[in-house]
RNA sequence: GGUGAUGUAGCUCAGUUGGUUAGAGCGCAGCAUUCAUAAUGCUGAGGUCGAGAGUUCAAGUCUCUCCAUCACCA
């Protein structure tokens, strides 16, 4: 049996969570629930990332302070994972107690082995505000092309990049003012020096093909000191032996995996060291999405290696979601929020369903196209795969008492070819789910659905029901109608991860409780309860209601 | 600007190490069927595989150039 710790990035608190977020969510919740069926000790942790300028800037102008503003986004997060159905053992906080020591004594631990550095640079300073301004708090013209509004790394316009001193008129977006530079003392990670491990630990197989060449520009263009630290006022965890000066969120923030986990341990009863130490012998996978892979392929491992502990084991990057093939945008409507989607689709297994039949290992953007949307669901969910019991459920009731009959009795050739088959593929099924490779196991799992409908259409039970001799147990018309509801049944078990609230209404239609273990699959069922519908057509009316309520 | 990726039927996507007439699902057309929420099955139309050049007996698959889209640049 593996053990394994999970991991999804951690959404930012100055947010909801939106259709984008999800994609990961579900990614790492599909593989989890899978992981759990195959009985493998599995943890999946997350928290809300909480520090830094935007959530401090936020709650100001919420007036109220930042550990509250904190409370409820986290109360909003939680929410939304649980009505999609993301199964976190723990969904904690980076503003937390465990956060605040694990933070503290990684830096400690960093500095005594010689890794950090205190060095005065220049930064901007906002004088009205008093406060240093990250750079993206910068605005002005571009230096190039003159167009306004422009942030102080790169314009958007001609897409050159610069520094924000060559920005003209350059303002804080904060008070207004002119920004004027100012000297502060910084504490430095020496990154520089960790090349050597992190080349080797990049090649060691814990990343994706597309992560690595990735990395390789970076070591190509060489590793400079990463900035940890930043001055007051900054909402995070204060430097030890520093005052006024504050741990970069994105310190802080990887760590809060760690202390996610710390606070389950610590419920649980589990080993926190058995997972952390050095040599650790579990499994740590963290997915992420493509953006944050720096952070999680260079910082981390580093500080993590040279602090003590072990290091991930596998980072998993996905790409980007784009819905009707752009950039989600506010003004068309497809930014949306999980609850927005919550409120007018309802099903969250629809998309949990849409996501799977697109997802795959690589990071390439996967896309939301809301017309495809509706039509997959209703043609694969309820036209084919759901259309299996209600199109045999009835002759069950109607002619044998809803009593189906078991697997190893069915004994018709083609029958049994069929449910043989669907046996047969759990080893393929279990490796494409172990390697991520979604969408294709989906095209196995919908082949096998459009197989038994199609054995259906040709043993023709209709026809068969007409005739009285078939009304009795073992005929011909209750051995097909039993093959296509113990294939579906198959078939519902390999989907679960993918659609609990589906998979878990059809366990009890077989009279079962959820679906824990793929070896469900073996199990010989006899009964079943009478067919209610499982689910119903998504129509376009829902989704232009949730873009209309996403439309600003 | 630099770097990494992507570009295959109307839509969403498969296409192992280059090898016979390029695939699937949906959509569309026709037929069959009526058990099923007009669901299902069969048949068919539809692609010079972003453009151009090259390597090769043979390229969607390798090389180069260009175009378009996306991301990253700490």
């Amino acid at each position: 049996m593996r053990k394994i710790l999970v991991t999804s990035a951690l959404p930012y608190a100055n947010g909801s969570i939106h259709l984008g977020h999800l994609v990961e969510y579900i990614q790492t919740d599909i593989w989890c629930r899978y992981q759990r069926m195959i009985a493998n000790e599995i943890h999946y942790v997350c928290a809300d990332d909480t520090h830094g300028t935007p959530v401090m800037l936020m709650a100001e102008k919420e007036n109220i302070t930042p550990e509250k503003l904190v409370e409820l986004v986290h109360k909003e997060h939680s929410q939304d994972f649980n009505d999609f159905n993301v199964s976190f053992d723990n969904f904690y906080s980076t503003n937390s107690i465990e956060n605040k020591e694990l933070s503290e004594s990684i830096y400690k631990k960093l500095a005594n082995n010689n890794k950090i550095e205190k060095k005065e640079i220049e930064q901007f300073y906002d004088t009205e505000k008093e406060m240093f301004l990250p750079d993206r708090y910068i605005k002005g013209e571009c230096p190039k092309c003159g167009a306004i509004d422009q942030y102080g790394d790169s314009c958007e316009e001609c897409g050159s990049t610069y520094n924000p001193t060559d920005l003209i008129k350059a303002y804080s977006v904060i008070s207004g003012t002119p920004p004027v530079k100012k000297k502060t003392e910084h504490y430095f990670f020496k990154l520089s020096e960790c090349s050597d491990f992190l080349e080797e630990w990049t090649r060691s197989g814990t990343l994706q093909l597309e992560a690595s060449n990735k990395l390789k520009e970076w070591f190509e263009a060489g590793l400079s000191d990463w900035d940890i630290s930043r001055d007051a006022p900054y909402f995070g965890f204060e430097i030890p032996n520093a005052p006024g000066k504050f741990f970069y969120v994105w310190l802080d923030a990887p760590i809060g995996y760690m202390a996610s986990f710390k606070k389950l341990a610590d419920k649980k009863n589990l080993s926190f060291s058995e997972y952390w130490e050095e040599g650790s012998q579990t499994e740590l996978i963290h997915f992420i999405g493509k953006d944050i892979l720096y952070f999680h392929a260079l910082f981390w491992p580093a500080t993590l290696s040279f602090s003590g502990f072990r290091t991930p084991s596998k980072i998993y990057a996905h790409g980007f979601l784009t819905v009707n093939g752009e950039k989600m945008s506010k003004s068309r409507g497809t930014f949306v929020t999980a609850r927005s989607y919550l409120d007018t689709i309802k099903n969250p297994d629809y998309l949990r369903y849409y996501y799977f039949s697109k997802l795959n290992d690589s990071m390439e953007d996967i896309d939301l196209n809301l017309e495809d949307f509706i039509v997959k669901v209703n043609s694969d969910l309820v036209g084919k795969f759901i259309n299996i019991p209600s199109r045999t459920s009835g002759f069950i009731k109607k002619y044998f008492n809803n009593i189906i009959i078991s697997t190893e009795e069915i004994s018709i050739q083609d029958s049994k070819q069929i449910i043989d088959d669907l046996i047969s593929i759990k080893e393929e099924v279990i490796s494409l789910y172990e390697a991520r490779l979604f969408s294709k196991l989906n095209r196995l799992l919908m082949s096998y659905t459009e197989r038994v409908n199609e054995y259906v259409n040709r043993l023709e039970p209709w026809i068969l029901a007409k005739n009285d001799a078939e009304h009795t147990s073992m005929s011909m018309l209750h051995q097909v109608c039993s093959t296509a509801l113990q294939s579906f049944r198959v078939l519902s078990i390999y989907y679960s991860p993918v659609m609990p609230d589906l998979t878990s209404k059809i366990a009890e239609f077989y009279g079962e409780s959820n679906y824990q273990s793929i070896e469900a699959i073996h199990k010989n069922i006899k009964n079943i309860s009478d067919y209610k519908h499982l689910l119903t057509r998504l129509d376009k009316v829902s989704v232009d209601s949730m873009l209309r309520k996403n439309s600003i």
